[in-house]
DNA sequence: ACAAAAAATGAATGAGTATTCATTCATATT
DNA sequence: AATATGAATGAATACTCATTCATTTTTTGT
């Protein structure tokens, strides 16, 4: 993208203007929401003209479908990025993993509010949840075995790997939705705060 | 559907059919998604003809702005007939608010499915924010206030009670959230030990 | 029973939108 | 320089949808 906009060039290649008309849909739902989004709109915000996102996606469809792809891609690669450089014990990698979810990068107001746009409707478009349903069981599977070692370690009783795992995914998840929902409130540091206060008092013996 | 007072038949009728009307746009955006659906759609599914929104709200914005208003009022009035039929103590009220979030009539896909697409749409439409802005805060200070009493009685160090409120309410959010993206492996009773598992935790002398 | 008022209908309207495509233009190749 | 390639344009098309309104149906008051 910034080589582009470096660039006098009138004409990218074909991956170049994909992404940046992916960027700018983005850019739009963020702005407008997912039904007020246009084809023009995309269009505008990418600085192109009218017929192309048809020219490379075919259809308003296929152009939802791959931002969404590009979503989850990007998460992705941020969540094995935070595992491959923390440390390797397994309270590292969880708190790895938590630190994540409310990193700026990741924890940014107009990217959740495209996360959510896509999340509502789910229901009437089950491709979107095909898109995400492998990575989603995946960084489930990747938490609750975390969990599993933790508890083992520290012999914790009356605590299921299981039941933290999906407590846990859903208090971050939460979280997005109080940032989304109330900006003016929502405090990164509360926000950290409470996942810190709930690993502090099922792990007691770890955080 | 609902019966018509004789004296004061012509505001009756008028709640009648907005209520009727009102139903009918919940069931349609939690089939077809918020975009998906027009207002063709809402009176057909409401057995009425075309021009029939228009006539009672006036317009698009007005009828899912009173939709909205509707599904907010809806909770409140069972939020507060959980409070008012809890025990009195503060874990009893607590436990009453948190069974109230995964009970079937609450916690059902299609109307959470119909949340999230007005939730998805705060950020274009500050009007649904400021729908549920003053309740929201409500819910959060009672559950807050709950929180301080238990940790008073229980003279729980490491806790706070803003803590607790804010991963607790994320974590009911969050567990709504991952019954609309994974129905099949959502399971009801899971997402329910999630919040006790949390909630000995936190609070192991109540809990 | 009758007229006036209210509610409801559904065809018509017009604004807006996804998609198509003939044409223009930039760049690479010869 | 001449030509070939394919990216990009933007006007035209076909269609959808919110909104309007003349007309019909139902209800109300007398």
């Amino acid at each position: 993208m910034a080589s582009i906009a470096k660039s006098t060039r009138r004409t990218a290649s074909r991956e170049a203007r994909r992404q940046q008309l992916i960027d700018a849909t983005i850019k739009c739902i963020a702005r407008k929401g997912m039904g007020g989004t246009t084809l023009g709109d995309v269009a505008g915000a990418a600085g192109l003209s009218q017929g192309i996102v048809n020219l490379h996606f075919e259809s308003k469809e296929n152009l939802l479908n791959e931002t969404l792809r590009y979503l989850a891609d990007e998460y992705k690669t941020q969540f094995d990025k935070a595992l491959a450089t923390s440390g390797p014990h397994p309270v590292d990698r969880l708190r790895a993993l938590m630190e994540l979810d409310l990193r700026p990068s990741i924890c940014d107001r107009h990217k959740i509010s495209v996360w959510f746009a896509f999340w509502s409707e789910v229901k009437s478009r089950p491709m979107y949840r095909k898109i995400c349903d492998a990575s989603d069981r995946h960084y489930d599977a990747v938490i609750e075995s975390l969990c599993e070692e933790i508890i083992a370690e520290g012999s914790y009783l009356h605590i299921t790997a299981s039941a933290v795992t999906i407590g846990l995914t859903a208090m971050t998840n939460g979280l997005w939705l109080s940032y989304l929902i109330s900006p003016n409130t929502f405090d990164r540091q509360d926000a950290a705060n409470a996942i810190k206060e709930y690993l502090c008092s099922v792990f007691p013996k770890h955080f």
